[in-house]
DNA sequence: CGGTTTTGACCCGCGC
DNA sequence: GCGCGGGTCAAAACCG
């Protein structure tokens, strides 16, 4: 492209100089009708003087288009050349700590408080297996986790949050459960077993120690917090997510005549993560599955379909805080990113950014918990929108600024089932702008891949190849809501994804604006907006969140939104995955329950 | 018989 | 301090 703005430039300047010095021939021959036919002469000279004119103006203007697209360019590959750097950066320094990651959790717990919390799918053995696997490079470790079954290998669990994220959260990566921060007074000898689920006398007495604790470890605390809610249309009891679930409880919840239930991962002993389910008070056929907690065995593919997908989303709420500080409601960057959207509708504190084809919100709101809501559940006829939701209102709601921020896809509204790319990276190409032909060319984006599997529309033969791929690899049987969610995780914590969709949205974003400002005579102003743009992308040298850059990437893929109806009230980050006859089989085990 | 579910009781945090 | 609500325990019942 840079050779091409070249060439033409040359051209230009050989066609001004030919404009501007006409051959002797030409005037000699003038001279001399002059002097027989003066006047015809005189107007012959005058028409060809206009042209001249003319042709100089219009060079001057193609020249100084030039320039500006010159200028435009090499400020993007700027961009993209630093955040490919930061990017391989956050993998390099991924790898470090890995590689120094002592050998007992509890260690991983102090010296990797800045890992994004609650990684369900990524369990220790399963990281160090990776470590000694792969080779430090981002492409191959992506491989492996397509091919491998039951390890999350490049989940954002695997990726920093940016030190802005550091300061306010500080997540922890294995042990979320509210006992974890105070083994580290205990000897050796007893973490281990305390790694176990602990029995209620344990607990009892690590309730009171872990508050005495809180002090000091308060973010840690809320880190281990947070949880990860599923809204589902689902008909079954429970929603499979590939794990074996034991219920250990049932609670009729204030405001909700329907039971809530208890219920503890049993896959291997000692497991901590726990999940919540009931049923939305208002609509019955909702299913709102929390969940919480790390998983501290391998998982099956299905059941790290959805560790992933709530890992990415942890992920997502908690880099969201760096979010809020790049997309602060005030500032120009969230007139920005909105790309039409409509802007705040809450003027409280939710600011959400409403899609196009907006569905059903999905609002979560845990008092004390950061809560993020993945919302399965808005009709079909809004396929190719995705939105999610977050809530946090940690201590006051100072810790998580209410902040939102979705995405969305648009594009061939025909579903070809594309899979995720077994390598990964090509399918990623599919981000962009419905603008730019380069990422419409009749493919799907993956995250669409994933849209399309929500919504149950791999029919007529067209199951994608992860789809088979993890049927096959399945413990626990047919898993759809595994597939769909595993597509959707890889859709946000693959890194090549972030890394593509980024340069996607910025190529596509100067193809948008690049047009604009064309037509419009050209002020400079797409350039300007384009800078802007990538620096909140985070484009710049200062860190940013997988998740963050990522969501802020597929936004531009967004058009001019219509509002959509809001339920929630509160600070709210907002994705929403539509849904439609999502239906989840379910387990032999969750079969039994009533 | 082992694993799971049920269900009343208990604990704890929080608000008043 | 008390009540409320959420979360968990654990014994009994249930199931394959």
């Amino acid at each position: 492209m840079i050779k091409g703005v070249k060439q033409l430039g040359s051209h230009e300047e050989r066609l001004i100089d030919k404009a501007c010095s006409p051959n002797p021939w030409e005037r000699s021959q003038i001279d001399e009708a002059s002097n027989q036919t003066s006047a015809i002469l005189k107007a012959h000279n005058k028409v060809e003087e206009d042209k001249l004119a003319s042709t100089r103006a219009e060079m001057g203007e193609v020249r100084e288009e030039n320039k500006r697209l010159k200028t435009m360019l090499s400020r993007i590959v700027e961009d993209y050349r630093s955040l490919q750097l930061h990017f391989h950066d956050v993998l390099q320094q991924g790898q470090a700590k890995k590689l120094a990651e002592p050998a007992t959790v509890a260690a991983t717990d102090v010296e990797e408080p800045e890992f994004v919390s609650l990684s369900l799918g990524t369990s220790t053995s399963t990281r160090k297996k990776e470590e000694n696997s792969s080779v430090s490079e981002g492409r191959g470790r992506e491989d492996s986790m397509n091919t491998r079954e039951g390890g999350l290998s490049l989940g954002l669990s695997d990726c920093k949050v940016g030190a802005t994220n550091n300061a306010k959260i500080q997540p922890e990566m294995l042990t979320l459960s509210p006992e974890g921060s105070s083994e580290d007074d205990k000897d050796d000898a007893t973490q281990a077993a305390d790694q176990q689920w602990p029995p209620s006398k344990t607990l009892k007495n690590l309730r009171s120690v872990g508050a005495e604790a809180e002090d000091d470890i308060g973010p840690l605390q809320q880190a281990k917090k947070t949880r990860v809610s599923v809204r589902a249309r689902c008909d079954a009891p429970t929603m499979n997510d590939g794990c074996q679930w034991r219920k250990y409880g049932q609670k009729i919840a204030k405001g909700n005549p329907c039971p809530r239930a208890y219920y503890r991962c049993t896959v291997a002993a000692g497991c901590p993560v726990r999940k919540q389910v009931q049923r939305c008070a208002d609509h019955m056929s909702i299913l709102i599955t929390t969940y919480e907690g790390t998983h501290n065995h391998p998982l099956s593919a299905s059941a790290t379909a959805m560790a992933s997908t709530t890992s990415a989303a942890a992920s997502m709420l908690t880099s969201g805080s760096s979010t809020s500080l790049r997309f602060p409601s005030a500032s120009p960057a969230a007139a920005g990113l909105s790309f039409g959207f409509p802007s705040a509708h809450d003027a409280a504190a939710s600011k959400h950014f409403f899609l196009p084809n907006g569905g059903a919100a999905s609002i979560t709101s845990t008092p004390s918990y950061p809560t993020i809501t993945l919302d399965l559940t808005s009709p079909p006829a809004t396929s190719l929108s995705s939105r999610f939701s977050s809530s946090s209102f940690g201590h006051g709601g100072a810790r998580y600024p209410p902040t939102s921020f979705s995405f969305s896809t648009s594009g061939p509204s025909a579903l070809s089932g594309a899979a995720w790319p077994a390598t990964g990276g090509a399918g990623y190409l599919s981000y962009g702008s419905p603008a730019s032909s380069l990422f419409n060319g009749g493919k799907l984006s993956s995250f669409e891949a994933a849209l399309s599997s929500i919504n149950g529309r791999q029919q007529g033969g067209e199951v994608p190849a992860l789809h088979n791929q993890q049927q096959k690899a399945s413990t626990s049987g047919s898993a759809p809501a595994g597939v769909l969610t595993d597509t959707i995780a890889k859709a946000i914590t693959s890194d090549p994804g972030f890394h593509t969709a980024l340069a996607a949205a910025i190529t596509s974003y100067v193809a948008t604006q690049g047009g604009k400002s064309s037509a419009a005579g050209g002020d400079g102003g797409s350039q300007l907006q384009g800078l802007k743009w990538g620096q909140h992308l985070g484009l710049g040298p200062s860190p940013s969140s997988a998740g963050a850059a990522c969501s802020s990437a597929l936004l531009a893929r967004s058009s001019p939104a219509t509002a959509a109806a809001e339920q929630g009230s509160n600070g709210h980050r907002s994705f929403l995955l539509p849904s439609g006859s999502h239906s989840a089989s379910t387990s032999p085990v969750e079969n039994r329950e009533q």
